[in-house]
RNA sequence: GGCCCUGUAGCUCAGUUGGUAGAGCGUUCGACUGAAAAUCGAAAGGUCACCGGAUCGACGCCGGUCGGGGCCA
């Protein structure tokens, strides 16, 4: 890997701030853009959290308000409407595009979210093969119909490697795979490698709190929003069409309130879900964050969380400090 | 007080004519390259309320005790 050597840089470096949800990485990312910025390295800050690209949904996706901001430049916020599909292959190419230009500025661009893959993707060496709509749209009434043993069988006819990868249950990966390998005729590779490859120097530091602690904290977190309004923000959506869109319906929170909205949930079942399904993702959070060797965990509730941030992008060749929730304070 | 229903995994419940138990959800762990706040996999977890009886053998049958629920007085 490349010299990593951020502040005072002579290489341009990505920083990237992961972890679950709830552990304060808006906050973290704010505070290290004061104070590179203090240090001669203005910094700006670019979004890896798929359901903050939606214009709109802001109190259940916990999106900083433009005064909480700071005056610092944040890139990838409210970019899509609520009606359009998110998807990776297009978000890999504008955050790049959004990290090359802030570097270009001579500023150091920090990747802040909790979409696991997403942040992958950037900062990684992920290569989309490509889709195509109607060939999508066929496997997907497949599935519908036949069900994913069908898709199974077929994928490990054609691709026995990336069939037994995914395995026979799992019909959403299926119907990627199989369109993979229809479109480009070969074998669907791609895959997590074990020792990642990077697109650009990068240093990637993670909130870690106990599950004890954290859970609590989501728990209240998800009332407020419903204090907050978060249901108004919802009715407010419907004649965006929040309803139809594939990917904003289902986010966490705004399902639930739709459901309220609906009236097959109370208020209480509404929270109660939403506390629910917040905590499960959470947990998958961090078994995506945690596969990644290189990142360095830093104590959610340590007040001098910054200066470890610092002391960790001025000496990326120290030993990273692991995750090891249960060792944590 | 009388009659009826009911007590099985943390929760909601299945358990055909008796052969020491299952599911969904939750929990824990894992996978993850174009919906990823998506999708999928695995594991842990139960003296089948308690006591006694008949039986080679009971969650299941009989009796009783305790706890829920309903109807009638």
């Amino acid at each position: 890997m490349p010299g990593l050597n951020p502040v005072p840089g002579a290489d341009p470096t990505l920083v990237v701030i992961v972890g679950p949800t709830g552990t304060g990485k808006s906050d973290l990312s704010l505070d290290l853009a004061e104070r590179l910025a203090r240090a001669g390295h203005p910094a700006e800050i670019v979004n890896a959290d798929a359901m903050q690209l939606y214009r709109g949904m802001d109190i259940g996706t916990a999106k900083l308000t433009v005064p909480d901001r700071r005056g610092i430049p944040h890139h990838l916020l409210d970019v899509l409407r609520v009606t359009d599909e998110a998807t990776v292959a297009r978000y890999q190419t504008e955050a790049r595009t959004a990290i090359t230009d802030i570097v270009s500025r001579g500023s150091v661009p920090i990747l802040v979210g909790g979409s696991g893959l997403y942040v992958s993707a950037v900062v990684y060496d992920f290569q989309f093969p490509g889709t195509d709509p109607a060939l999508r749209a066929r496997l997907e009434a497949e599935l519908v119909v036949q069900g994913p043993g069908a898709l199974y069988t077929r994928l490990k006819a054609v691709d026995p490697a990336a069939a037994a990868r995914i395995g026979a249950g799992n019909g959403r990966r299926l119907v990627r795979a199989l369109e993979v390998v229809e479109l480009t005729g070969g074998p669907h590779t791609a895959a997590l490698p074990d020792e990642p490859v990077y697109w650009m120097p990068a240093v990637t530091l993670g909130l870690r709190a106990l599950r004890a602690d954290l859970t609590p904290r989501l728990d209240a977190r998800v009332e407020g929003m419903w204090a907050r309004g978060l249901v108004e923000e919802v009715r407010g959506l419907i004649p965006s069409g929040i309803e139809t869109g594939v990917t904003a319906s289902r986010a966490i929170g705004y399902a639930q309130a739709l459901g309220q909205l609906a009236g097959t949930h109370s208020q209480a079942e509404a929270i109660q879900e939403t506390q629910q399904i917040t905590r499960r993702y959470a947990r998958r959070q961090v078994s995506w964050f945690k596969r990644s060797p290189h990142t360095h965990w830093i104590d959610a509730d340590a007040a001098d969380r910054v200066d470890q941030a610092l002391t960790r992008l001025a000496d990326p060749e120290q030993p990273v400090a692991h995750w090891a929730p249960d060792a944590a304070s």
